[in-house]
DNA sequence: ATGGTTGAATGTCAA
């Protein structure tokens, strides 16, 4: 299988660059996040054109997760089902053929001391509880989205500069590594190592993009049945450089299952 | 020097 994972920064202003890509790479999957749309008006006939369903958790203007697959999706389950933590349109899980697939749009988190911040940490240890409650670390079962983290100093442009402010602090570190104790292997860092790697380039720098400063915020994380079957795992830059793209590009894995 | 861009919605917020 193909799995895709794609933050559009708006499903309807990114359709014609969707659409292109799904035509050019055929992924058996594809994992949006921001969509920024209700469900009704999300573009399902267009990807239902091209043979997708489309799984969806959306609200109006902001957030937003959907999962598009070829073959049908089952035990679709949209957010954590717990009426105690504030919802917004940030996960839908389902099961396609046999694998389950977990999309997420983590919070941003906005300002370290914010409250934001505490609200994607909050978040992501409601996540690393939702996991658990859910799924079994020997099942296939993969990860991907947005995840709002650099973990490392590869991961971030300026590593020294951004240390402790948000996207790359120790808390969200520590929340992260919560989750991947769950029982993750981080896919893309199972092929590549090393600096300069990234999925996100700020819309507000510059020459962002030409000057490669970015982050590695968008992963794709399997447990041991995926990572184990998982033969690639690769950034597809052109989709920033190209008209009217969003901040972030896709990656996707190649597994054999 | 606290700028700059984009999208949703049409104020201004979020990223």
């Amino acid at each position: 299988m193909r799995i895709a994972t794609y933050n559009a920064a708006s499903v309807r202003a990114r359709l014609p660059l969707i659409l292109d890509w799904l035509a050019e790479h055929e992924p058996d999957v594809l994992a949006i996040q921001e969509t920024k749309v209700e469900d009704d008006k999300f573009p399902t006939a267009a990807f239902d054109d091209l043979g997708y369903h489309v799984s969806l958790n959306g609200q109006k203007a902001w957030n937003g997760v959907a999962t598009l697959s070829l073959m049908p999706p089952s035990r679709v389950q949209r957010g954590f089902g717990d009426p105690l933590f504030p919802e917004d349109a940030r996960l839908i899980a389902c099961d396609v053929g046999g694998l389950e697939i977990v999309n997420t749009y983590v919070p941003n988190g906005s300002a370290v001391g914010s409250d934001k911040f505490e609200y994607k940490l909050r978040w992501l240890g409601r996540f690393a509880a939702f996991l658990r409650e859910r799924y079994r670390p020997d099942q296939p079962l993969l990860w991907l989205g947005d995840i709002n983290i650099a973990p490392t100093p590869d991961d971030v442009y300026d590593s020294r500069k951004f240390a402790g402010q948000v996207g790359h602090h120790p808390l969200e570190f520590e929340a992260l590594r919560r989750i991947v104790d769950f029982g993750f292997t981080d896919l893309f860092r199972k092929f590549h190592e090393g600096p300069g790697l990234y999925t996100y380039w700020d819309f507000v720098i510059p020459r962002s993009v030409e000057r490669n400063l970015g982050w590695r915020i968008d992963h794709l994380y399997g447990t041991k049945p995926v990572a184990e079957r998982c033969t690639s795992c690769e950034i597809e830059h052109l989709a920033r450089s190209v008209d009217k793209p969003s901040d972030h590009t896709f990656v996707f894995a190649e597994i054999n299952l």
